[in-house]
RNA sequence: GGGCAGUUACCAGAGUGGACAAAUGGGGCUGACUGUAACUCAGCUGGCUACGCCUUCGGUGGUUCGAAUCCAUCACUGCCCA
C-alpha cells in the first residue's frame, strides 16, 4: 500500500527545510498543504520555499492560484487525491507538508459534501450581515435549521452566517449534510508533527518576521495593495501592513503586529494539531533527535 | 539645592477609607471550529488543601473597627526653577 507522509506543525517551526529533507531521502515531491503558499505571489509574506529549494524537489499546489481564484480546503481534498492518484503510480512514498489544519484534515479524513456558496448569495448574506448584524442571520438559521442553530456557537458570525448560507444553497438543513464520518482513504496515512519549545518557536518567528521585511515583504504586500479586499490577502503579513498603506498605523506597528499574529496562529494550529492522537511528534529544540532516521523509520514500518 | 507630579498585577492604566484580588485595554495561556480557516469565536490570566482561605497596589512606620486609598518618613522616576 502506498503511503501518505504528512509533515505538519506550526509557522515558523522549520517545516519547510525538514520537508525537502525527508523528500529528498525518500525520492518524493511534496505537496504543499498551505492555503496560502498555494497563490502566485504571495511568496516572502508566507515564507513560501525558494526558488532555490523548489529545484530540489518537485512541489505541488505551490504559487499555483492567482490570488482572486475562489479555493477552499474541499477543492484541495479533491485536487490533492486526483494528484495523488496519479503520483502513486510512480511514487509508494509521498510526502505532503504544510500547516494549514483543515486541508491537511480534508485530505486524511475527507469532509462533507456539502454545495459550494453562490457569490450572489455569499455576498447578500454579508451584506446583510453588516448592515443588521448576526440577528436576522440567526433567526433564519433557527428556522431552517434549529438543529444545527442549537450547536453553534451564536456568537460566531463566521459560522453562523455560513450555515445559513449552506441552508440557502442546498434547499435543506445544514446539519442533515453533516455525516461526521471519516472517509476511508487508499493510502496509509502517517502524520508527522513538528513542535519546539514555544519560547524558541517564538524567537524564531519573530526573526523570521524582521527577515521577511529585509527581503521586500512591504513591497510585496503594497503591490496586493488594489487586491487587499481579497480573502486569500486575508493574511497575516500582509493584512497588517495594508493598515499601515492606508495610514492607520507606523511600520514598526504593523511589524510587531505581523509578529503577534504569526505566534497567535502557531499557537492556534498547535491547539488544533494536538487533538489529532495519530500524530508522532518530534520536537526539533532536541538538539539529540535523529529526525530523519526517526521519520524514515516511521514511513517504512507500521 | 528648591518646587511640583508620580510609583497599582506581565505591560499600559483606572481606582483616592468598606461593594477591591483590584475596572479597562494590550500581551500571554487554554480551548472551540468540516467548504473564504493565516478565518471566526469563547474562557482564563496573584497563590492555594479553591462556593473558602492566604499574600498583594514602591519600602517602613502610623491613624482607623477597616487603607491601594489618610498621615509621616525613606527610596526611585519625570517635569520645572537653580
Amino acid at each position: 500500500m502506498n503511503t501518505l507522509l504528512v509533515l505538519l506543525g506550526p509557522t515558523g517551526v522549520g517545516k519547510t527545510e525538514w520537508s525537502l529533507k525527508i523528500a529528498e531521502a525518500l525520492k518524493s515531491p511534496i505537496l504543499s498543504a498551505d492555503s496560502r503558499q498555494i497563490y502566485k505571489g504571495m511568496v516572502v509574506g508566507t515564507a513560501a520555499p525558494t526558488s532555490a529549494q523548489l529545484s530540489r524537489v518537485p512541489h505541488y499546489f505551490v504559487g499555483t492560484l492567482s490570488p482572486e481564484d475562489y479555493y477552499s480546503a474541499s477543492e484541495y481534498e479533491r485536487d490533492a487525491l486526483s494528484l495523488l492518484q496519479e503520483l502513486y503510480k510512480q511514487y509508494p512514498a509521498v510526502v505532503m507538508a504544510g500547516g494549514s489544519m483543515m486541508y491537511i484534515d480534508a485530505v486524511c479524513k475527507g469532509i462533507d459534501d456539502i454545495p459550494t456558496i453562490d457569490e450572489t448569495l455569499r455576498n447578500e448574506l454579508q451584506e446583510l450581515y453588516l448592515k443588521e448584524g448576526v440577528d436576522p442571520i440567526r433567526q433564519q438559521l433557527k428556522i431552517l435549521d434549529p438543529v444545527f442553530y442549537n450547536e453553534v456557537d451564536l456568537k460566531n458570525p463566521k459560522r453562523v452566517i455560513h450555515a445559513l448560507e449552506v441552508c440557502l444553497m442546498a434547499g435543506k438543513p445544514y446539519s442533515s449534510l453533516r455525516t461526521n464520518l471519516e472517509k476511508k482513504r487508499p493510502f496509509r496515512i502517517v502524520k508527522i508533527g513538528f513542535t519546539r519549545e514555544r519560547e524558541e518557536l517564538y524567537d524564531r518567528i519573530n526573526r523570521r518576521v524582521d527577515q521577511m521585511i529585509e527581503e521586500g515583504l512591504v513591497e510585496e504586500a503594497r503591490g496586493f495593495y488594489p487586491q487587499r479586499r481579497l480573502n486569500s490577502l486575508n493574511t497575516v503579513g500582509y493584512k497588517e501592513l495594508f493598515d499601515y498603506f492606508d495610514g492607520k498605523c507606523t511600520l514598526d506597528f504593523a511589524i510587531e503586529k505581523i509578529k503577534q499574529h504569526s505566534r497567535n496562529y502557531a499557537r492556534k494550529q498547535l491547539t488544533w494539531f494536538k487533538k489529532d492522537k495519530e500524530t508522532v511528534w518530534i520536537n526539533l529544540s532536541d538538539e539529540n533527535e535523529d529526525v530523519i532516521g526517526k521519520i524514515l523509520k516511521l514511513s517504512v514500518h507500521q
